[in-house]
DNA sequence: CTGTTAGCGCTTTCAG
DNA sequence: CTGAAAGCGCTAACAG
């Protein structure tokens, strides 16, 4: 039969009452006792019904991962994040829940009410472009569910950030110290953070550089492949065509490369080609992207491990800003002479 | 506060047993009664506590997702069948749980009790390459613990299913068809039943055509871009090189088709490319790729439904087989003359 | 077809 | 610092 508390407790010699202590890592208990009960529990193998404690303590041991794809369903950003979400619920004994939403629905709060009335998840991480649902962030503030967010847009919440802009910059300084100055950028999808950030590190570093900013050289894209193809192909069709193009992330850089291809351009011969994320792909190219490194996973870890500190009350809970790293291979160069 | 069942019989003046006789749709309910319950759950918006559900009826309405995916990590396949899996969770109102889990660690076996133990699910879905792990297989059974599987290798258990091999056969008949006869295949990862399969169809195809499978033509890949860009870099180096290329996958075709530009080989004029998924990226290329329609979201729903209805005890679960289609795009084209 | 009783395993409250 | 009693909301087992 299964090992209960009132079991461990008996092989300890202590009340329920205190096993329970111990197993809530509660204060008031005596170092002495709580050796004695852990061991009983080590002994016994003892594993906590969740649906016990849950029923008891009113609270489910649960976090909520919050996401919405349908912009870009490929993506495997989604999926790092997950997984790190996923490692940081384990290390405190939670369970993770992926509950897809979408912005655009018309009864999206009421989704949110049921998922939250359903499941009372005891927090929630939320991933871009939900982080900056300035909707959704409410209704979880009067819910009284506590949030993390990965890379949100504004910094006043709990989770984890990298300063995109800054990384952005970071590569086209890359770009310009090889020469170039005819840089385009391929901008991310209209409306999320990401794509403004980029697309604000590629001017500031412009600027910086005595530079301005071409119009024609700026092309939407929507992050993905397809649409950096179709971006490139305005982009090499121009008569005074870039020497350097700065996708908003890998999979439009990769699509840029293989427009270049098309065009009968060499990367980085004809053209440099870099972008932003560090996704498994870029390094599979020929060349390998030159690329942001943006750790995913590890964002996903952190935002989950801040969540769950806050919610046993240890930290108030922060903001952790993850610093980024250049990844620079050969699909940059210098300027074509 | 809280609606509680006991709350909803009272309003429809029956006892709390027959309301949750109602919840769980339980026979011997008179239609009547019946009637008269969800009427009064829909008016007081009565939501069921699962914790208490779980807690009393030794169950705990959560199915798992187990999979590996340490093969390939950029695998949009998974996400996929993710999404399936979890609209047949919501369906019923079970909660999903995804678990990842390593067939090569020395302590798998040791993980996957934790992870029972721990979350106590009603039932767990397979993702290849899991559905055909035989310890795992072998150990839920003797847990107790009813699986699902997505794609076996063998049909033994219920769960989802497509006819790779005839899909794969087709798919070269459509290349053969087209004059082809140095068809090359790149093999999958080593060891997963869908390598095997794919390998399979090809040969059966190239047989019935009388025609003898030469062994330069067919390269070990992985499953991935780079492997694909490798594979396809030996066939092109071949004297003789093959004038289609049948790839297990799209990831891979897509990376033979990185390669043929590489080679200044022309995507269907020199040679022709298909592939096997339909990933997203296989309608973006260009020029965009034949391939092998896999549902992968619709066969996680389908698992998951099947899933739910045996521990249901509707019915007794099945081995669904799901038709594949082929998608003739434009890389794939006549012999060049 | 319906109701009563007695828990499920844990935590809360409150008293020491 | 520790313990006794009283549930959390639901369902199993039985009785009618």
């Amino acid at each position: 039969m299964r090992v209960r508390l009132e079991d461990v407790a008996r092989a300890a010699k202590v009340s329920p009452k205190t096993a329970s202590r111990v197993l809530n890592d509660e204060a008031n208990v005596s170092e002495d006792t709580r050796k004695r009960v852990l061991a009983a529990m080590e002994a016994l193998d003892y594993r906590p019904l969740s649906s016990a404690r849950s029923l008891a303590g009113n609270r489910s041991f649960v976090v909520a991962m919050l996401y919405d794809n349908n912009d870009n369903p490929t993506s495997t950003y989604l999926a790092e994040i997950q997984d790190g979400v996923l490692e940081a619920c384990d290390a405190h004994r939670y369970s993770m829940m992926m509950r897809p939403l979408r912005m655009r629905d018309d009864d999206f709060i009421r989704r949110l009410d049921a998922l939250i009335s359903d499941h009372h998840p005891d927090g929630v991480v939320l991933a871009p472009p939900l982080t900056d649902y300035a909707p959704l962030l409410k209704r979880l503030r009067e819910c009284n569910v506590a949030y993390a967010c990965v890379s949100p847009e504004s910094g006043g919440c709990i989770g984890v950030r990298m300063d995109e802009q800054a990384a952005a910059r970071a590569i086209v300084d890359h770009l310009l110290g090889l020469g170039h100055t005819r840089i385009a950028h391929v901008l991310g999808m209209d409306g999320h953070g990401a794509s403004r950030w980029r697309l604000a590190g590629y001017r500031e570093a412009m600027a910086a550089a005595g530079l301005a900013v071409n119009k024609a050289l700026v092309v939407q894209g929507a992050f993905t492949f397809g649409s950096g193809v179709a971006a490139a192909r305005k982009l090499f069709a121009l008569k005074n065509r870039p020497t350097a193009v700065f996708a908003a992330n890998d999979d439009m850089a990769a699509g840029v490369m293989w427009a270049a291809n098309e065009h009968g351009l060499k990367v980085p011969g004809d053209v440099s080609v870099c972008g932003f994320d560090d996704i498994p792909l870029a390094s599979q190219l020929l060349p390998a992207l030159t690329t942001v490194r943006q750790p995913s996973r590890e964002m996903g870890r952190v935002a989950g491990l801040q969540l769950l500190e806050s919610l046993r009350g240890r930290s108030a809970g922060l903001m952790v800003q993850i610093p980024f790293a250049l990844q620079l291979r050969g699909s940059t160069g210098s300027i074509p002479s």
